[in-house]
DNA sequence: TGGGCAAATATAGTATACTGTTTAAGCACA
DNA sequence: TGTGCTTAAACAGTATACTATATTTGCCCA
């Protein structure tokens, strides 16, 4: 019930030495968020989160700072917790992802090597076999996986670092449109058709074939959830800054 | 000699109640890093600047946090400093703006109110008169007072958040190419184009001119600086995640 | 005089304690 | 059964103290 009164045992999982807690905190609360195990009605708080690693606040603290600046968390005044996202939002965040992802993509043809291109067979057996299966879960799973590898090959660290922000903020997306059976085969050729020019090296058809997966996406989106692709004229607000 | 002993004075400029400390210290580097008056040997130290503002070191810490986030600056074991930017890795940002800039100027034409107007014809007549006299003080001021008021306006503040961070990045470049007579006088044909291009609300217009603007930038420094554009076969390091 | 080893130093990182504010809970009163 | 007020709880924000580590400085010895 007290605070921890032992400071040397850190109950947290591989403990690599080397790293900064802060680090270990945020990349665990990162995956956790990746694959969708933190609901829309949680509520992260720093103090809960520190005595079940056995740390400190502060860490976690500057953990949930970071997401917070990166956009994957929202700061209230009773905790941290997933935004909820409005059209406007999703709208936005897919106008950004069809700007960078297309000649990213047309990037990855070039940066590629064997052992991305294994990896990228690999995740195109598992969104096969999650499409055969209808599991959303599997195809969401397949799809970080596929998307993740051609984005580490980027040598452009910055455009990678920066499409992976916005690419993980969708997680909203995939929960409301994944389900759906038709869209999951949308969805598995679209990576089939990117998959196969990336084999090929074909950076335009990499780019086009990216341009049209980002569209079917936003449109399964907004077919989906609601009508239309919005902007009625909402006052600023501040997302960053 | 001590800690102060006082907590309810904050001898920080406005002292604009509500804002979080955190805040105060981030806008106030940044304003700092945008106006260039950071310079490149020098090294920022939390305790030194919360002993400065009379505060304690972790505002000023999680507000150096952030900027190292967001790329403004780089933690070393001794202080947080400018980061060094190689051609690498000024090609890489160049990248990403020429992703970006292009389209949300072309929004802006439809975003931009009479107000955000005004204000450009004010940033026009600062960049004329500054080119006029050669102080690439007065440019780079101009060029900065122009960019922030058409990302102002834009709707997509995602978008817009993510172009600021990365022009600001690029003062180097500015610092750079900007003393050049020659290169003056680029950069204010560009921004007559595109603020021409604003006033007929014409976003085909403003999309054409600032691809041609981020393309001359670009230019002007690698041909000032160096060589060319490069790319060797860099192993990879990882400025974000 | 140079080169490696050892203290000193400066700084980020972490821990703990305190404060202020917002939200929620309890309670009286209508 | 609401409705306004008061109190309590929960949390972010801030402060201060402690620790670990890397860089530098200086010394000793070859």
């Amino acid at each position: 019930m007290d605070t921890p009164e032992f400071d040397m045992i850190r109950p947290l999982d591989g403990a690599p030495r080397g790293t900064s807690l802060r680090r270990q905190i945020y990349q665990d609360l990162r995956e956790k968020l990746r694959r969708g195990e933190i609901s829309a009605d949680e509520k992260l708080v720093d103090v809960d989160i520190a005595k079940a690693a056995g740390i400190s606040r502060m860490p976690v603290r500057e953990a949930l700072l970071q997401l917070t600046i990166e956009g994957h968390l929202v700061g209230t005044t009773r905790g941290f917790a997933l935004p909820d996202l409005t059209d406007e939002d999703v709208a936005d965040i897919f106008e950004v992802r069809k700007l960078l992802e297309p000649r990213a993509a047309a990037n990855a043809t070039r940066d590629l090597d064997e052992d991305g291109m294994a990896r990228l067979h690999q995740g195109m057996e598992m969104a096969r076999k999650a499409v055969a299966d209808g599991s959303a879960e599997a195809l969401s799973d397949a799809n970080i996986h596929f998307r993740e590898t051609w984005i580490a090959a980027l040598r452009n660290r910055r455009l990678a670092a920066t499409i992976l922000r916005f690419a993980d903020q969708a997680h909203v997306v995939r929960r409301d449109t994944l389900p759906d059976a038709e869209t999951q085969q949308i969805v598995l050729d679209g990576l089939e058709a990117i998959f196969a020019a990336f084999v090929a090296r074909d950076a335009m058809a990499a780019h086009d074939h990216m341009t049209a997966f980002m569209y079917s996406a936003e449109d399964s989106f907004f077919r989906k959830s609601r009508g239309r692709p919005p902007y009625s004229d909402k006052t600023g607000d501040s997302p960053d800054e």
